[in-house]
DNA sequence: CCTGCCACTAGACCGGAAGC
DNA sequence: GCTTCCGGTCTAGTGGCAGG
């Protein structure tokens, strides 16, 4: 079934979810008959019957700044006490993320584990080697040079490979009126681009669920259409919409 | 009873390789 | 050329446990 039916999309990533998320819930479940005595049912009880309404904005307040605090603190730690990429001295909080040095294949903590998680598994493991701090820039730039001492030799894959980079400049170029660069900050790094939805994914228009190499030929075959940027990683992230900024990159909120 | 800490769910965003 | 699959990152909201 073709992905690029939204409705197949939808229930692909799902399906990825909940793969996912069924893992964990076993080992919880075996856990659990394991060992009884771990949970405590009274106050499983009261928890469900009287606590829930009452705190939940209080929790969610608390929570949000809790978490914001340890990803500063993890942030600073793994920046050798000086907030910034290790690559390229970006000191933007936003831009930041924890990369896994040796790829996340290597990794020692449990596989699901990602954002926030992450940031907590960190701090209560104090701080295991194997971790630094990259901008999402560099971060793109360096899975794509881990990539490429990996790609396939053969004849058909290289070309393949020429043909999709030439597109992607034809198409970045055309958007960035010029040589392809980041409409915000103006970096030119072809690693560092990326095609922005200006509205986000939700107003379909026929390219709102593609990504990559789909979503460049399908511009390239619509004649261009409106609503797509060039932006690089940083900003892309920076702006979206769910971080509350309005869509509105840290650049441009300074 | 309150709160800190951590885990889980359900997504969001992006990319490229390779099979058909 | 299109589609599938897998890689990376992140978030909000809330469930659950433990200890003060």
């Amino acid at each position: 079934m073709p992905l690029k039916d939204p409705e197949s999309r939808k229930l692909y990533d799902r399906k990825r979810w909940i793969v996912r998320g069924k893992k964990q819930n076993e080992l919880k479940r075996f856990d659990r008959l394991k060992n009884p005595e771990k949970y405590n049912e009274r106050d499983r009880k009261r928890w469900i019957g009287e606590r829930r309404d009452k705190s939940n904005k209080k929790r969610q307040e608390n929570g949000m700044n809790e978490r914001r605090a340890i990803r500063i603190e993890v942030l600073t730690h793994y920046s050798k006490q000086t907030l910034g990429c290790a690559f390229c001295g970006e000191q933007e909080l936003e831009f930041l993320s924890i990369d896994h040095i040796d790829g996340k294949k290597n990794i020692k903590h449990p596989k699901n584990l990602d954002g926030w998680h992450l940031y907590f598994w960190l701090k209560r493991k104090n701080f295991p080697e194997g971790y630094q701090v990259l901008c999402r820039n560099c971060n793109l730039s360096k899975a794509y040079m881990n990539k490429v001492t990996t790609l396939s030799l053969e004849p058909k894959n290289i070309l393949a490979r020429k043909r999709l980079k030439k597109l992607k400049i034809e198409v970045f170029s055309y958007y960035s009126k010029d040589v392809p660069k980041c409409s915000c900050c103006g970096i030119y790094q072809l690693n560092f681009l990326t095609m922005d939805h200006i509205h986000g994914r939700k107003i379909d228009d026929g390219g709102s669920k593609l990504r990559g190499n789909a979503l460049y030929t399908f511009l390239k075959k619509s004649g261009y259409p409106s609503g797509y940027q060039v932006l690089c990683g940083n900003c892309n992230y920076s702006k979206d919409a769910k971080k509350k900024f309005l869509g509105i990159c840290a650049h441009k909120r300074q």
